[in-house]
DNA sequence: CGAGTCGTTGAACGGAATCAATCGTCGTGG
DNA sequence: CCACGACGATTGATTCCGTTCAACGACTCG
């Protein structure tokens, strides 16, 4: 677990474990009382609530490394349900030791508040980019929100699941690729790799 | 300012203050040393990122009650430009201040980190929402997810500025509403009210 | 070696963006 | 006080782009 955030500042905390879930398992259920948070170790968590009619929402995907439900460390219940897409390994934290540390720990507590800082910022700027109009116009300006100082992307996971990210068909993700690249606009070094060329 | 919970929290600091700006009046440009975040009091403000040659991304958008550039607290730099997308009235608060109180004051703190966690929890769901494909389907869910225990929704401002947020135009916007009222999912009770029938 | 996933390209259809026009409301200034 | 313009709300018609369906090669993994 080199980039959950959550596993490093809270592993070491009385009452933490692992717990093995089948696809299509229940973690937490609407309106159980929200005793823990969770990070995924490996696999895949999603946050659905169901209507009555049997039509569901997800209101959150989280993939491996990522935290879920740590909403529910301020409120007393879950407000959805918690289920496992996929077969997934999940740490659990106490909810109560996580509140004591970010209490007692500044150091802990500026991790995670600049942390949270982060992910709305970046949870923002892809809702902006959801406003592009143009699909690969909205590739593109995720490629440059992506690169680092010289231009440069690395796809850490397969591409399908970054056009999933954009809100886009994986066909269409691929066909901006190549047209952002016949048009010169970015370079593919190689399989996940791409350099922005008309950069900041 | 009732639903500003930034100025609630920070409006008593040494050195806040209000800004008047104009429209496309310039707040900060990035890399200018982070000395303050802000509220917008009346207008909007616009997280801006240019490109060399000219292009522009929006990272995002603040309307009245928001806070803005929040994510300063915590890098000692702006990392984009802040700009005011109308004639704008907006609160500025000493960075050092507030992480000052946010160190000392507990139920300060608590406050800023639920609010965040929330935010978090708000831009997931929409962003999840955006992933919904049918535009009638999407507002149908955004409608359910707006809706109080009773399945009310009030909107407070002009309509058009929901469809933005939903990433679609206004007119499919105005339709999608018509045909589900038309296919009796949801009841309008005026200009700004409608109700979800088939709920949670 | 076969099953499954990823990456890629082609073709067709459908739905949303866009353009356009109308009406009502509100505020502003002459 | 009324005329005017700006904006919000609404509906119709047309165009176009992205989804969807389909098929195929490459690669990985058990």
């Amino acid at each position: 677990m080199d980039n959950d955030y959550f596993y490093a500042l809270f592993s070491d905390l009385d009452g933490c474990r692992l717990k093995r879930l089948k696809k299509g398992e229940v973690l937490f259920q609407q309106g159980d009382s929200a005793d823990y948070v969770f990070s995924v170790k490996q696999g895949e968590l999603r946050a659905m609530r169901y209507s009555r009619d049997g039509s569901a929402i997800c209101l959150h995907t989280a993939g491996e490394g990522e935290s879920f439900a740590s909403a529910a460390l301020f409120t007393p219940s879950y407000h959805c349900n918690g289920e496992a897409a996929l077969k997934t390994e999940v740490w659990c934290y106490p909810r109560e030791g996580v509140l004591a540390r970010l209490d007692s720990d500044p150091d802990c507590r500026n991790r995670v508040f600049s942390q949270l800082a982060g992910e709305v910022r970046y949870l923002r700027s892809l809702l902006e980019l959801r406003g592009t109009v143009s699909a690969t116009e909205r590739v593109h300006q995720y490629l440059k929100l992506q690169a680092d100082g010289k231009g440069l992307i690395r796809f850490q996971r397969p591409l399908v699941n970054y056009a999933r990210e954009l809100g886009m068909a994986h066909e269409t993700f691929y066909r901006a690729l190549a047209d952002l690249e016949k048009d010169g606009v970015i370079e593919r070094i190689d399989k996940r790799q791409f350099r922005v060329l008309s950069d900041l």
